[in-house]
DNA sequence: TTAACTGCAAAGATTTTGCACACTC
DNA sequence: GAGTGTGCAAAATCTTTGCAGTTAA
């Protein structure tokens, strides 16, 4: 079963039903797994045929979200970016030239920083957003 | 000298002014080290006897920023805070139950990261932000 | 049929801009 | 007095909400 299809699937067995807007959606996210704007989203849609009202991309991103298929983060320009929840918990590089997103795994050393911290501050820790800000391989190369 | 004196003496030198607001707003960001909101900052303001417009403060913010007294950051809720530039580099603690902010200094550890991101991916790294979320001491006592 | 989904317009929230007036030096 | 700072209203962005109509199952 193509990936898309486990979370159409799961989704319809609670109650989400299966419309056009919504399958393409889920495809769009599986070979794109970097963080999308939901302008970047829509687009996406459009090309592939479907005109969505904007209303409805933040609608099927926030039921996404609840359903925990997608996940929602911020680097600092003030907009909502959605990504594939792959379960596995990693960080970003954001190329400030060219706007591209990668993505980093890193846990074992963060895991050092809040060893220190929940003894220096006594601070229970949930959750934590790591990002890097810089210039990618390419924009490098062509400056 | 008191430490704001330096700040607004470095900006008199520059041509800025010496306003009511701008001492003012020096003088918050001293004792409240941590990031303010622009709704934080006009409150301290306002209840300094001080009545500023939105406008002036984020001008003034903008103002401060640009001359590298203040830094701006943005956790992910999409407002933007405001803190007092040290030089030194460092992190926040987030506690999602009363949102306080405390800061913590790890970057021997994240450095470690950045060498590896450096190698594998041959990005070139500018400035990174990293945020823990979670519930502070004093919350965890309170529950 | 009915619960879920959709589009449109309008409202919210945060931040920025244009313009006329006011202040600091 | 010149250049900087200020307030107000309006605009620009991004996101959410209300409501009436549509569609999947």
């Amino acid at each position: 079963m193509a990936p898309e299809q486990t979370i159409l699937s799961k989704l319809k067995k609670t109650g989400s039903k299966i419309t056009k807007t919504r399958t393409l959606l889920v495809k769009i996210f599986q070979p794109d797994r970097l963080p999308l704007t939901e302008l970047e989203i829509r687009d996406r849609l459009s090309k592939a045929g479907t005109k969505v009202n904007k209303t409805t991309v933040y609608r099927e991103l926030a039921h996404l979200k609840k359903n925990k298929f997608i996940s929602e983060i911020e680097f600092g320009d003030g907009k909502k970016r959605y990504e594939l929840d792959s379960g596995k918990h990693h960080h970003h590089l954001v190329c400030t030239a060219c706007n591209k997103i990668d993505e980093i795994y890193a846990d074992n050393d963060i895991g050092l920083i809040e060893k220190q911290i929940v003894q220096q501050k006594r601070f229970k820790i949930q959750s934590h957003s790591l990002e890097f800000f810089g210039v990618c391989e390419s924009c490098a190369k062509n400056n």
